[in-house]
DNA sequence: GTGTATATCTCGGGG
DNA sequence: CCCCGAGGTATACAC
């Protein structure tokens, strides 16, 4: 990790041509090659950068980037500051938790979470446009397309409604209801699903882990 | 903005639960007060984060960083390598060209660039499902939904047919045509798009600049 | 490799 | 402030 404090200018050319003003920042030169321009706000984002592959080519008073595909990332330094390396070394990498593949499991564990009579066909069903996250049948035997999103919005009721024009192609599933859940749906979502009839279902994670550890201390 | 190079443990709470097992890595705190940890490698983003606003408070061996949300970073320090801080500033910012809002607003100012008699109702005309990007009639009254996009794909042939759906229950409006405009209209949107009797055509970014300079050069 | 779906997305604009 | 759409989205994963 290279860590350059310069009044620099950059321009990057490639998917967009953009330009920075001189001014004091943050260079920042990973072990894998990547390098980004950090400001000191707006977040994490650096306000240009490139990512690896690519090859840094250092000359007097400016850096050229470039990668594979063309693009470029021209540094110029007008006064470097600071300039120092230091080694990292391998990253043990990040442990997560509560992202929707785990809220996925949790409702395959138990579907009656969201309606009383649903029981699970199977997890990721496929169809020709994609898998859906589950498909259960209800109480009459009705087939019950549903996508599973941490945040719903409009995306994830198209996504549905694609997967639901395919299921309801097949006479072994037709006619298949559609149930959109997440734990919170937006307006806009709630609008589009409402008008192609599908339903739709806020359901609280907390909730849904503790019915699954209570679950769990019954064994 | 500050640099700490450090051995550290990071446990994030908040919208997911994550945890980061100890190794060496750059702690990076921007004026702003937002905190970044990053590893020698995967791109520009940071493993673990909090943005602005927040308050970090900094105790033996340990910060805790928490927002006005409730959630919580904390940094569990073993050992500080380095710790330097640098005032950067204010940053000019980046200044972009060849964007989406770009090429609308070349195209909101001279829509017969699309067709020869389309005339301007109003951009970023609203619908319950969001809003198109220009709506236009053209020389017949015929209302025209504009969908504008850098590179037409199929995600926005989808936005549009949403977009058109709604506006043909307005009385007001119907019938509505549908045009798809990009610099490049992907295969598959072309595809899409004609089998939903969308119009589809491809903008040359410089002529439709050219065009606009010249315009100005007549006052 | 291409395509698809996710993200603590980030960021900016409009109501 | 929330809501929504765009992004040089980045990133992981399936085919």
């Amino acid at each position: 990790m290279r860590l350059v404090i310069a009044r620099c200018t950059v321009d990057y050319d490639g998917r967009l041509t953009a330009h920075l003003p001189e001014a004091t920042r943050l260079l920042m030169v990973k072990a894998d090659g990547c390098v980004a321009i950090h400001a000191d706000g707006g977040a994490y984002k650096p306000l240009n950068w490139m990512t690896a592959p690519n090859t840094l080519i250092e000359e007097e008073g400016s850096w050229i980037v470039r990668n594979p595909k063309g693009e470029t990332l021209t540094i110029t330094l007008h006064e470097v500051i600071s300039d120092t390396e230091y080694p990292l070394g391998d990253d043990p990498g990040l442990q997560k938790d509560g992202v929707e593949a785990h809220l996925q499991e949790l409702l395959a564990a138990d579907p009656t979470f969201m309606a009383d009579d649903l029981r699970l066909v199977r997890r990721e069903y496929p169809t020709a446009v994609g898998p859906v996250d589950l498909l259960c049948r209800d109480a009459d035997g009705v087939a019950v397309a549903i996508e599973v999103k941490r945040r719903g919005e409009i995306d994830g009721v198209e996504q549905l409604t694609r997967y639901l024009d395919f299921l309801n192609r097949d006479p072994m599933l037709r006619p298949v209801r559609g149930m959109f859940v997440a734990q919170e749906v937006r307006p806009q979502a709630r609008v589009l699903a409402d008008d192609r009839d599908i339903e739709w279902l806020e359901v609280d994670y907390d909730d849904l882990r503790g019915i699954e550890s209570n679950e769990l201390k019954l064994f």
